[in-house]
DNA sequence: CCACAACTTGCGTGTCACGCACATAGTGCG
DNA sequence: CGCACTATGTGCGTGACACGCAAGTTGTGG
């Protein structure tokens, strides 16, 4: 009945639905965006090594187990936030957390480029980046000492961050770009939570004027 | 061949389109968050004088029918700030737009609460308030006068702006909550936009903290 | 070793998205 | 005014899918 990694069952579980996860969405690459359709719930269940009424178990549409990856993910940003010291200006300790979470490894582009510039998995993408919201609206919250009943800036703080992380991600899968994903993504962060970069200058041009 | 409203076909188009949004909505809000499984596409269809074929020639899903409404008015988000005066600061514009839009009238709660705290709408939602931030964007990197290919703020920031609407939002349909929407919105959006709202001391009640 | 719970699986059902072909209404030109 | 042309509405058929149900299988605790 536990849920950690020390119950079998848990951990069970934890495989068979990574394994559907990763199945999913290594169909989907070799389709491709435009094949998406033709990603029947059997291959997927076939891939994974489970029944097509087992997958549904876990998933109940392709999309959410194309984008499951990216959801747990985002998940443990709020985590990644409270592991960060106290004492650590908040600026700095998100944008230190984010970056540490979504640069190691560094992600595989062809997984990200599938869900994020597929329109049938939009909604489902958006959903897996927001998940990081609620968590890591908490760790603000508690980090500041704010009361999330009452006050809007954790909350508010928390989308502006996940949008930061998902238009990064979007301009980083652009083609020509060979600036790294941390890289990236701390220009985008630093958008939205002005922490002085170690080797950039103090505001983007045409600022917030 | 025109596609504004002088044409009669995309005028009964774009009638058509919205009948079938607001009949999907009007039956969503009276089979309740919980009997949205209920709610049929010939229902829809019906209720909005077509025939289901019909219906999915305008929409491929049930949740983006009824999204629908709150999808096409993300989309003029960017022509509300385009609308405002070119020597207004960008904080003061965006947020008197963002307002401007979202106030006049007052939201529909009951429509505005099933879209936002129904499970399966959720994608669809998602996507329907980042439909904002292209054409915000856009709209930003003009006023700003920056690159978008090159420089992320405008992306960032309408990601922020738009996330800062989705919290307002949700924030505004707790319960017990009298606050008007004006309100809330203005403060979400301070806390990505300090602009120094015009009625208010320099800071909302239990600021940044 | 045994009762119980969780998980997997096959089957049946109802709903849905979408391609295709035809009917109808709107448009622009001679 | 009438005539092609195009956009849109509609009916039908097909294939896929989500999910409830019940039986079989595997892990858990006493």
């Amino acid at each position: 009945m536990n849920d950690d990694e020390t119950d079998l069952r848990a951990r069970n579980s934890r495989a068979t639905r990574e394994a559907i996860g990763h199945a999913a969405l290594r169909l989907a690459i070799e389709r491709g965006p435009n094949g998406l359709a033709l990603v029947r719930v059997h291959d997927i269940a076939t891939a994974a090594g489970v029944s097509p009424r087992t997958y549904n178990n876990y998933f109940s549409s392709r999309a959410e187990a194309i984008c499951a990856f990216q959801a747990d993910q985002s998940r443990r940003v709020g985590q990644a936030l409270r592991s960060r010291p106290a004492d650590e200006p908040l600026d700095q300790a998100v944008t230190a957390a984010v970056i540490e979470l979504y640069t190691d490894p560094e992600p595989d582009k062809a997984g990200l480029r599938m869900i994020m510039s597929t329109p049938e998995l939009e909604g489902e993408a958006l959903k897996a980046f927001t998940m990081a919201e609620g968590p890591l609206a908490e760790a603000i919250a508690a980090r500041t000492g704010t009361d999330p009943g009452r006050d809007l800036f954790p909350a508010v703080t928390a989308a502006a961050v996940a949008g930061a992380i998902r238009v990064a991600g979007r301009h980083w899968l652009e083609p020509g770009n060979t600036e790294s994903f941390a890289a990236t993504l701390r220009r985008a962060l630093f958008c939205v939570l002005p922490v002085a970069p170690p080797d950039a200058p103090p505001r983007p041009p045409g600022g917030i004027g």
